[in-house]
DNA sequence: GACAAGCAGATTGTCGACAATCTAACAAGA
DNA sequence: TCTTGTTAGATTGTCGACAATCTGCTTGTC
């Protein structure tokens, strides 16, 4: 017998595609927060019926990143400043728990692994593909939780990574400028790999600390307008 | 005008209720890990359509008590020794950051809450009421998230503690005893409203340890046997 | 002019029926 | 005996229509 690893086929319902169609509409910021989303326009410009499209809503309102009032209708969260701060701050707590997990693991393909992902941070830097960037710099980022080995760690940060990307991506879409040449990820890079945690650790968390000041100015300019309507 | 503190009035939707319906079945234990929820049965026994059952479905599944496979099924989460394991970990990371940042905003309402809580517990203790114990020990112990003031870590704890709270009742379900009758609480009750933070941390670690370690050898004993089909 | 009542219009929540898919049992052939 | 093809039954996924609710406007009254 041949000896092929066959992943699972792709789960191939409706419901399925919906969620992934709105998600990436949101994360990039093509859907802006506070807006709301009229199911039978949007049923009928998928042409699907309501009934998946509302599955898939009630799965991103618990992902997060949705909200919804019974009656009145389901839209994109608003994003305050606090909440990008929360996020921040528990975000280091986990990067230095999910480091010091994934620190023992560290083996070739991990390294491999990063060098991949770095790569394509890279590319989407030198392709000024501010979209891709952002979600290729988060995936370089997710590594240390794919590696902890702890699935409930991973999931928790996927559903903080969810809104972290939303922001990145008002952010970007709203200073509208050209992302930073230089490559800042080089760093953090070279300590995962070195041997001293507490440095990749220390890093780890001031690395953020620079992007999260900038984002939580941002957000605070946002914070005085109403949030847009329909 | 009178000085009322109106609170929201019920989310009247059927689906929010079937909600609250399923989540305290699988929390409760009634519906055991690996059964499968045949959506035609339980439609019929609730007296409502498919539509907002499968819309509730899709909630939990995103809560993490449900697990979907597209044209096959939706399961209660099979319990395993590495998930609990997994939740206990992070659990411990997060009751250190809990405390820290609830720490310098502990006033008189928060000692009263605290005492209020911990009197819920000794009284489903007393009564030897061993669902209602669990639910209000997890109550006691939320307190430090819900006064941390910050909305992910506390939107994250609660992830966690349906799955605590699923895990726990199997495992009383399981050795079908009387629960401890002293009170294992007190000490944390009274570090938490004294002057040494790091006692407090420290404490919420070596506690959770114990009952853990009880509970751990319990999943582990689960892992040899199949999972209960519907 | 201010204000309450009532009436469309639009939108969400729910229902019952149909289509697509899976599972298990059985038959046919190598 | 083992494998493969077929079929019937059950279950999930999707659809279109109806009911419940909300919103804004109009109307009438003071």
């Amino acid at each position: 017998m041949a000896k092929v690893d066959f992943s699972p086929i792709a789960d191939t319902t409706r419901r399925a595609e919906i969620v992934a169609l709105l998600r990436r509409a949101i994360l990039t910021g093509q859907l802006e927060p506070g807006q709301k989303l009229n199911e039978l326009r949007i049923s009928e410009q998928m042409r699907v019926s309501r009934a998946p499209l509302r599955e898939a809503m009630r799965e991103l309102v618990q992902e997060g990143i949705l909200t919804s009032i019974p009656y009145a209708g389901t839209f994109v969260v608003d994003v305050t400043a606090k909440d990008i701060d929360d996020a921040y701050s528990l975000n280091k707590v986990l990067d230095e728990f999910a480091i010091e997990r994934t620190w023992p693991l560290r083996d070739q393909r991990f390294f491999d692994e990063l060098d991949q992902r770095h790569e394509a941070v890279k590319q989407a830097t030198r392709n000024r593909d501010t979209t891709r960037q952002i979600e290729t710099a988060l995936q370089l980022h997710g590594l240390i939780y794919e590696w902890a080995d702890n699935s409930v760690l991973l999931e928790t940060w996927q559903r903080l990574t969810s809104r972290l990307q939303m922001y990145f991506a008002l952010h970007q879409q709203a200073r509208n400028e050209a992302v930073p040449a230089e490559d800042v990820h080089e760093t953090y890079v070279s300590l995962l790999k070195g041997a001293d945690m507490r440095a990749a650790q220390r890093h780890a968390r001031e690395h953020i600390d620079l992007d999260f000041e900038e984002l939580l100015s941002y957000a605070r300019g946002l914070e005085q307008r109403p949030s847009k309507g329909a």
